[in-house]
DNA sequence: AAGCGTTGTTCCACATAATGGAACATCTCC
DNA sequence: GGAGATGTTCCATTATGTGGAACAACGCTT
């Protein structure tokens, strides 16, 4: 029936059917920074009008998007509500918790815990410097992994064959001059983790913000994650963070043994 | 082809076609508090053995839901980054949130802000006792509007029509010895919220529990929410809230300003 | 260890529900 | 008031999802 859908965007890709397609309409939406406009969809996902409009339609009628005055789409509450579990009953999170919190009394810098998605970390927590700010910021953004701390430290914890596809599959945008631009160049720094332990980002994402992060690993439920500790440049130095790396290689130790313990077999008995 | 899906469980109903079911799935995962078995499932969402597998097979492939290793799903990731922007965009909140804090800073108690949805109330923030808890358990949670002080303040500023619509769309459960049993209770007491400009929660979502709230709308946007004061009843007398309830008064009043006034004439070129 | 119930998975003829090209509105800026 | 966008509707075509029923894989009990 269609032609393009074959080819895959950053979407698992086919078996998905008509799903995928309403998802990868709304992921398009919620992921770019404004009110998407019928046209601004059409481009981003190759779909023909018709469908799309059909398929805006159906998103809005479930409350998943809202269609705004203008015209333009927004994500929807409804998505604040499907995802309110997601968060709060993940027992990962709870247990790194108190970890987390510690790591930030040893190092007063903000603390994120991020979990690895195929090519992106999803941020689950985040303790910051004790400010007025609740709901911090960056629950439940997506980065992408190779220009994180956190992303490359949970990279590295992967097979090399795991590596090597993701790698593949990764778009290199150049963030800041020190962003990797390569799968070469990525892949060699991975090298260098593995022998390190942990991780640094040395301005690679955001210009002036650097971390060290270390990864979690609980194979028996294919989770992927990492922990850093982040600071601005002025104030944070590159021997700062190396003297916390040790810390937070500690903390990513403690969270991934009381995971193993306190989330069970898992899929084991698959 | 199936001769039940007529039936409105909650969701808005019939034209939705397949995303419908695959919401309702979805949905049902989400709300349940604790991992659901596919037998489960197929108990709350009547679809037939074969659909609900292939279902849920395409939610597993999207990442919206997980499958863990005793064949259990939870929500997946995906919904936690697909709700970010839903979160991190919303400029109502962002709007809100000052007069949350001058809120919160009056009275000491959590100040939960939440938005009307049909017969729901979904919090998208909350203030509360500076605590090192940082994001706050309540964002995205979803509440019956019926027996919350936000829910009944929205509820009393919506037309009759559409208040009488959603009340009969209520299912009333009993949580507390003095929830509302019925349709007919429910709109006695609107007649009164409506006069004095406030709500109250005596008590009847969660016991020894207790708030005031008022209404916020910005029809402009069809936007139908709610500011609330809560705290626990052998702190907070009812004397006590209804000392606050002008305060409380005053900044939806605020709040609804602003928002007319920054959110833009919003749909009425519709 | 055989038997039975429960739970999850696969299959396939069938028709509903998604498809997408193209014509039709509607708005906007010269 | 016309030319170029941008958004909406229509409808014949068929891919896609449907759901009954048979199958497989447990986990209990006898």
């Amino acid at each position: 029936m269609d032609g393009k859908n074959v080819t895959d965007l950053e979407s698992e890709g086919p078996g998905t059917g008509t799903l995928g397609k309403a998802m990868a309409v709304l992921e398009a939406v919620a992921t770019a920074d404004r009110p998407q406009r019928f046209t601004d969809i059409l481009q981003s996902v190759g779909q023909p009008r018709g469908t799309l409009h059909r398929l805006l339609g159906h998103l809005v009628d479930e409350g998943l998007l809202v269609q705004r005055g203008d015209l333009s789409y927004e994500p929807g509450l409804r998505l604040l509500k499907l995802a309110y579990r997601s968060w709060s009953g993940n027992q990962f999170r709870d247990i790194a918790e108190p970890h987390l919190l510690r790591l930030h009394e040893m190092t007063g810098e903000t603390v994120h815990l991020g979990i690895l998605r195929e090519t992106e970390i999803i941020y689950v927590d985040k303790v910051e410097s004790r400010q007025t700010v609740r709901m911090s910021s960056q629950i439940g953004k997506a980065s992408p992994a190779y220009c994180t701390g956190i992303g490359k430290a949970a990279l590295s914890s992967l097979a090399q064959g795991e590596l090597e596809r993701i790698a593949a599959k990764t778009q290199f945008v150049a963030f800041t001059e020190r962003t990797h631009r390569s799968a070469m160049s990525l892949l060699g720094e991975i090298e260098e983790i593995r022998r390190e332990g942990h991780a640094f980002d040395r301005e690679e994402h955001e210009a002036e913000i650097c971390c060290v992060a270390a990864s979690i690993v609980v194979p028996e439920h294919e989770l992927v994650a990492g922990v850093s500790v982040t600071g601005p440049s002025y104030r944070v130095t590159m021997t700062q963070l190396a003297a916390w790396a040790a810390d937070v290689r500690n903390a990513a130790a403690k969270i991934e043994e009381e995971a193993r313990i306190r989330l069970g077999p898992g899929r084991g008995g698959r």
